[in-house]
DNA sequence: CCTACCGATCGGTAGG
DNA sequence: CCTACCGATCGGTAGG
């Protein structure tokens, strides 16, 4: 109902398609039925506006992936249904942005790097070391340019199979809701938005 | 020398940075000395400047990666050094462009899945399984995309190792030359240009 | 290949 | 939040 949550939402969402350059003021006014300084009014700039949709895109990531208490297969069990139920309709915000701003210097490709250095973090405090973290990360980043490529969710499949084969399971826990690292990870939960 | 030539190099060159959507006329003409009209008038359409740039970046690729007569590993070593090399300034042309069209329907994503499928085929036929394909691709396409966005070449040999790890070599072949699919290859390459 | 131009859209501003 | 506007740039055209 807030507005401004309204227009980031939008902005995420056509970041996921189009970019974060494909992201225009106009187009959001449009979309949202507003003029388009009433858009503009909310960020100042086209920059802010940017910087704004990738925090909104890592409280919505936060909020469907990174569930407190659960082991590093299970994280990547719920970021593969993440990227196939489109919770952004061009696949994984992170995904396409990082790569769109990748070689682009400036305060969005500053933002976008520290969330994906907490998300590696992450994995790398699950799995228990930084090489197997890396192949994750990469894996489930292919699955969804691939599934939204080809439209075909069969790479989830493919990942989730190379997944388990990589991922050793805590022995004796596969069944239990609460462990050890419970706090951690809820800590990891709140850094990440 | 030929002016189409330089024109669609800087547009390949671009594209690795800023996407092909990045690309315009005007930065084009001013870059390169010219008027717009004498840009446009080689393509009649930014779309058609946008596949002509996707099959000059193909002939790149062509040239720099997929030597005949390598085994999975050595072309996946040529893989590693062609990103690290920067031959496009902002990285591998085709992992930023196809995650740039991946939602976005056309003839330019078209041409990308195609040459993406070409690619993947041969990774698949020199390593004999699509699985490890697949993993191939993406273990490459997340050295590029990570070196890139932190500006460190350490992942590239964190891929190194775990292609090294799972491509296994064929026995009793490491220091030839020519092997017996030399020819396949060859057909191979000529039909990714 | 050029100059000169077109309507549309861009990010952003003034003023209310 | 709005209308009305700004200069710059977009893809593309006319004519040479």
């Amino acid at each position: 109902m807030d507005s401004r949550g309204a227009i980031l939402l939008r902005a995420a969402e056509i970041a996921s398609v189009d970019g974060l350059e494909g992201v225009t003021i106009g187009r959001l006014a449009i979309e949202l039925g507003m003029s388009k300084s009433g858009v503009f009014s909310h960020f100042g700039s086209k920059e802010e506006l940017q910087l704004s949709a990738v925090h909104k895109a890592a409280e919505i990531f936060t909020r469907e992936v990174v569930i407190a208490g659960g082991a590093a297969l299970d994280l990547c069990e719920r970021w593969l249904d993440y990227s196939k139920r489109r919770v952004f309709p061009g696949g994984c915000f992170f995904v396409v942005t990082r790569s769109e701003f990748a070689a682009r210097p400036g305060r969005v490709r500053d933002a976008l790097m520290l969330f994906h250095l907490r998300w590696a973090s992450l994995l790398e405090r699950l799995t228990g070391d930084a090489q197997l973290a890396f192949e994750v990360d990469a894996l489930l980043a292919a699955a969804d340019r691939f599934a939204v490529l080809y439209d075909d969710a069969s790479a989830y499949e493919r990942v989730r199979l190379a997944l388990r084969a990589r991922i050793a399971m805590p022995t004796g826990t596969e069944m239990s809701v609460a462990r050890p690292n419970d706090s951690s990870i809820a800590s990891q939960v709140s850094s990440m938005i």
